[in-house]
DNA sequence: ACACAACCTAGAACGTGTTCCTATTATGGG
DNA sequence: CCCATAATAGGAACACGTTCTAGGTTGTGT
């Protein structure tokens, strides 16, 4: 139930892949992941093509899977990679508005507008994300995790003492991810608007942390 | 954005499509969802193939692909096929609980474990549902009218005239209606396990039916 | 009964995710 | 520096979703 990275030392939920392995290594995976997200970008989903990334990134097809065993694996950890940069870009900056639910707010609509400026890149990520299977459950964990602790980072305001969040302050936090991740697999999906996205959000996080 | 059934007559959400066609025709649309739901209960996702479908169903690829464009859309015509029966069995019955909240847990949790009860079934029309991209978004809104549906009635408790449901319900519903998603993805995924999943959608209820 | 359209069957063919194989190239220990 | 091992390149091969083609079958209006 643990993949590992090229240097074959396990990887689960905790370890950051990042620093492993040689720079040459890194910098392989740095352009795996470039290259999947201009791919997406461009052509979302159907647009990361295997073979298109591993040339695009200038590695041999094997030397792709062996980064990532699988498109959704490359996919979700995209993901991932942004949600923390999203997460330690959140972590540097004051979270304007004075009870939580504004806060919750402020930073969701921001993640959203963020994701929706680039809807192929969000739709091949989400998508992703979705359709993952229980061989991913590993970085699945680590998205949720990113998620729920920018959540309950903007519950209470800026940066934050871990020992100050609760078991219910993650409940709540993890309500809230659902919501926001079917709010945004709906705007995905074209079935609803980027106005009802938001207002459906707004809508249950005033409910949740009211 | 419609598709058309074997008859060419256009097909929209709110088309019972089950009652068009000759009598061969329902019977052949009925053969696909039976074997789909055979191949889906023994190997999940991945043993619902095209061609297996076809075969077991006694009809030809082309044929199968006649009635059901893609496999996401087979899949999730099955998922929304199981909702209205679900959702029919519940109008049917007097639904126990004092309030809105125990209402509705009774029935998420009656739905639940009833998938619970096929798990391979439940990841294939689970992850199909996920996965499944704008071009299935009729089917997908579909889906989600009878969810919110199922919800709505539980709060009312059993049978219930449409004018008595607000819109304030249907956005409560909605709101319940990610959550359950997300869990059962969540267990699907092999992320949570049932209790787990049950707690969760328990919280989330009595926090947003409060 | 006939003509015509719609539907169906059987199976080839194609695209893309994934696996596998072989030769070549780093890498690290003696 | 040399060897052993792991990592990579290059590309063939395979699986399954999907599309397409050719010919047979069914149903319908006249």
């Amino acid at each position: 139930m643990t993949t590992t990275n090229p240097l074959g030392s396990a990887v689960g939920a905790d370890d950051r892949v990042d620093n492993a392995g040689s720079a040459a290594q890194r910098e392989r995976r740095k352009r795996i992941l470039d290259a999947t997200y201009d791919l997406a970008k461009d052509g979302g989903f159907d647009a990361v093509q295997m073979r298109a990334v591993a040339e695009q990134a200038d590695v041999a097809l094997g030397t792709l899977y062996r980064y990532f065993p699988s498109k959704i694996h490359l996919l979700v950890s995209a993901l991932d990679q942004q949600f923390e940069d999203a997460q330690s870009r959140l972590q540097a900056r004051d979270i304007p508005g004075d009870t939580p639910a504004e806060r919750v707010l402020y930073v969701l609509k921001r993640l959203t507008r963020g994701m929706q400026g680039d809807p192929k890149l969000t739709e091949a990520l989400t998508r992703a994300f979705m359709f993952a299977d229980s061989s991913v459950a590993s970085e699945i964990h680590a998205v949720g995790m990113s998620m729920t602790s920018i959540v309950t980072q903007a519950m209470h305001g800026g940066a934050v003492e871990r020992d100050a969040i609760t078991d219910d302050d993650v409940t709540l936090a993890r309500v809230i991810g659902d919501v926001w991740l079917s709010a945004l697999m709906a705007w995905v999906t074209g079935r609803s608007t980027a106005p009802e996205t938001a207002a459906h959000m707004e809508t249950a996080v005033r409910l949740i942390l009211r």
